[in-house]
DNA sequence: AGCACGCCGACT
DNA sequence: GTCGGCGTGCTC
């Protein structure tokens, strides 16, 4: 008889043996799914090798129950990307498979149809009209004018303008805009001139031009403002004119829009996104327009690497440092090593971008593995902005602002330029503490404190969601004088405006940007000038150009410094040098200022007076020292249990299990960083080789040996290979 | 992960 | 006398 093997969304690390019963054999290809019987219910999932005849089944098998694709919806490329996913990261099938489909798919809907895309464009009699609008039709006017600078599918135009669906219904029925046919393929068009090539573009470019066809990587290091974005572009032409496709990573959602844009103007290519932003169904309808060749160019973020590519030519991870492209739960996985694994598979080439690339990049770059392509201009800016350091032990502070950082944000405000203060902390203080028995509101299900929201009259806690009221008296000596300690962006959103009365400040981080649009509004509002100071966190440090910022104050270098994860100071590092890069504007030079209380920290030194590449010398020199990537592999296994002393139980036990003379040592288990977090005990135990063949072949046999412990059906654990952060 | 079965406490 | 708590066992 015969028998089809399934993998299914569950987390076993094992597949499923089917027998046919009425389905024809050759109906059963690998990466068809199917509908089967699982236990007492029914699940979707992929048949990953054709039917193979066996004499007597050991196992009396039960049928499949439907057959749910005529063609394979992953193709052999993708289903064998996903073993390679589950090898590497050791995490079952199934879930990478759920993790490459979309949830339509996943659930077992059935491919949408796909309509050739088209492209919206402004009409003669639009371009027309447009002068004469009403002042009040402000969401149309913004349609025509946004379309004026050239085509865009609707989809990206409602990214950009996420209000103007009626706007654009509207525009169609007047006949100011219309529907054109996007480009594809070889009928490409250039629809907007590239810009003039400085001297170092063009070398890069023609370094990339002259590889010979197959996979190779390049890494891009190009300050910002260098023009990599340019590069992408004429490399995605080259690959569009001989008909393949490319696929762009962007670490955030923010970034994608922008860049579908860019892609969408020059081209009036057919370009789809992915992203979570979108709706189920139009991420399973992208997914489908890839996998059938109906788009040219594919950006997205994380998880975009999984989409499935008919043509593909060129794969490009813009910002490829950024740590958002590092899962952080289910499957654990790094979409830049990912897309570097699959590019070699597919034998295409792979372009690195970032102006601050990963410790792990520039040692690959060295290596060999790697070409190194450097642009170290600036299109259109003067040169990069002078870097001071302030130290903090000798200043008088008011909220958490020193005397130089509050007098370089007047200079420069006077002198017309705008203002940035970095700070990775939202709220408006991370601690409130009873003056008069040094209470600290502490969080009840996590080993943190409670941060102060002043606004919303609300102390929540940043690890776990939970949130209280204000509380007006200590709860535990009754004391009134409760005393915000430390400083979030919104407080020092606050004292900048008694500081700078009649200055316009905005505040950018996740409590004030909640809406869709928001930062893109904001944003606009920084490049006409309606913004004089920036206050705000990670947001602002990623991807986004002002012209006419000329003055940063980066305020809490400190928490770098001080802290315990590995990877802190190049994280660091790399949010200073791009905080830099966006400072200075046509013809002056900028000024940046990092608060310190270890001004002679010797990193910090090598940062500020080397730059980033000295600086990631020296930390590289550490990292050999100690043994840690990209000189050594990590592995990490995490537990948690409601149970104090639970997690750190089980790891002994998985540590007691552990083959001796592997090639791997285990550090620990510990009790994790915070270790308690949202009610739970988390513990972790870090396991270092020197190689990445001997700690894969340990943990091959060492987590089958794991899971039948008894302990291991009773809380979470998970294998976090080369995890991010030891935290 | 689901979803059963299974064996001990407070309720119509 | 049942409804339901979550321990543990299994899924081709």
């Amino acid at each position: 008889m015969k028998l089809v093997s399934v993998a299914i969304s569950v987390p076993l690390r094992r597949t499923f043996d089917y027998a046919l019963g009425e389905i024809e054999p050759g109906r059963l290809l690998p990466g068809v799914r199917v509908r089967v019987p699982f236990g007492r219910r029914e699940q979707i999932g992929v048949v990953l090798e054709p039917p193979r005849e066996v004499g007597e089944p050991e196992f009396e098998c039960r049928p499949v129950t439907a057959v749910l694709d005529e063609t394979p919806l992953l193709d052999a490329e993708l289903l064998a990307l996903c073993r390679w996913a589950a090898d590497y990261y050791h995490h079952p099938l199934g879930e990478v498979l759920a993790t490459a489909l979309p949830g339509p798919l996943r659930h077992g809907k059935a491919a949408p149809s796909t309509a050739a895309p088209t492209l919206l464009s402004l009409t003669a009699a639009g371009s027309v009209a447009l002068p004469d609008l009403p002042a009040r039709s402000a969401a149309l006017r913004a349609v025509l004018e946004k379309l004026g600078e050239g085509a865009l599918s609707r989809a990206t135009l409602l990214e950009a303008q996420p209000k103007a669906a009626a706007a654009i219904r509207r525009a169609l029925e007047r006949g100011w805009i219309g529907h054109v046919a996007a480009a594809g393929g070889a009928e490409l068009r250039i629809l907007e001139t590239p810009p003039p090539l400085t001297a170092e573009q063009t070398a890069a470019l023609e370094a990339l031009r002259a590889a010979p066809p197959g996979y190779a990587a390049t890494l891009l290091e190009g300050v910002t403002g260098s023009g990599k974005t340019e590069i992408y572009l004429q490399l995605t032409a080259d690959a569009l004119a001989a008909g393949k496709q490319v696929l762009v990573l962007a670490p955030e959602i923010g970034l994608t829009p922008q860049l579908a844009e860019r892609f969408e103007r020059r081209f009036g290519a057919r370009v789809a996104s992915y992203h979570s932003g979108l709706s189920d169904n139009e991420r399973a309808r992208n997914w489908m327009r890839a996998r059938r060749g109906e788009v040219d160019v594919l950006v997205g973020t994380r998880s975009a690497v999984f989409l499935p590519l008919a043509r593909p030519g060129l794969l490009i991870i813009d910002e490829e440092h950024d740590v958002s492209y590092k899962q952080q739960e289910g499957l654990r996985y790094a979409a830049r090593d990912l897309a570097l694994i699959r590019a070699q598979r597919l034998r295409i080439p792979a372009v690195l971008g970032s102006a601050t690339p990963a410790l792990e990049s520039r040692h690959n770059a060295a290596a060999g593995r790697y070409r190194h392509l450097r642009l170290q201009q600036r299109v259109f800016t003067a040169a990069g902005p002078r870097i001071g350091v302030i130290d903090m032990r000798a200043q008088p502070l008011q909220h958490g602002l020193s005397t130089p950082v509050l007098e370089g944000v007047e200079r420069h405000l006077a002198g017309g330029g705008q203002a940035l203060l970095f700070l990775n902390r939202r709220g408006y203080a991370p601690a409130l503490l009873c003056h008069d028995c040094g209470w600290v509101a502490p969080c009840p299900n996590c080993d943190a404190r409670m941060t102060l929201h002043r606004a919303r009259r609300r102390l929540i806690c940043h690890h776990c969601g939970h949130s209280v009221p204000m509380p007006l008296a200590c709860p535990d000596c009754g004391g009134t004088e409760l005393v915000p300690v430390g400083q979030g962006t919104e407080r020092v959103e606050d004292s900048l405006r008694l500081r700078f009365p009649g200055r316009r400040i905005e505040r950018f981080d996740s409590d004030r940007l909640g809406r869709a649009g928001e930062l893109e509004r904001l944003l606009a509002d920084v490049r006409r000038g309606a913004i004089d100071i920036l206050v705000g966190t990670q947001v602002l440090a990623k991807g986004h150009d002002f012209a006419g910022l000329s003055f940063a104050g980066v305020l809490d270098v400190d928490q770098a410094l001080y802290g315990s994860d590995f990877r802190a100071l190049e994280r660091m590092g790399q949010l200073v040098t791009q905080v830099a890069g966006r400072v200075g504007r046509k013809g002056q030079p900028g000024e940046v200022l990092l608060q310190t209380h270890q001004p002679e920290h010797p990193l910090l030194r090598i940062l500020v007076q080397e730059g980033y590449p000295a600086f990631c010398e020296a930390l590289l020199r550490e990292r050999r020292e100690f043994g840690l990537p990209p000189f050594g592999y990590l592995a990490l296994l995490r537990a948690e249990a409601r149970q104090e002393g639970e997690a750190l139980a089980f790891l002994r036990q998985a540590r007691e299990l552990m083959p001796e003379n592997s090639g791997v040592e285990a550090l620990g288990p510990a009790p994790a960083g915070m270790a308690r977090r949202a009610g739970y005990h988390r513990a972790q135990l870090l396991l270092r080789g020197a190689s990445r063949s001997a700690l894969h072949r340990l943990l091959e046999r060492w987590l089958a040996a794991i899971e039948t412990l008894p302990a291991a059906k009773r809380l979470r654990w998970s294998v976090d290979v080369d995890p991010a952060d030891l935290f």
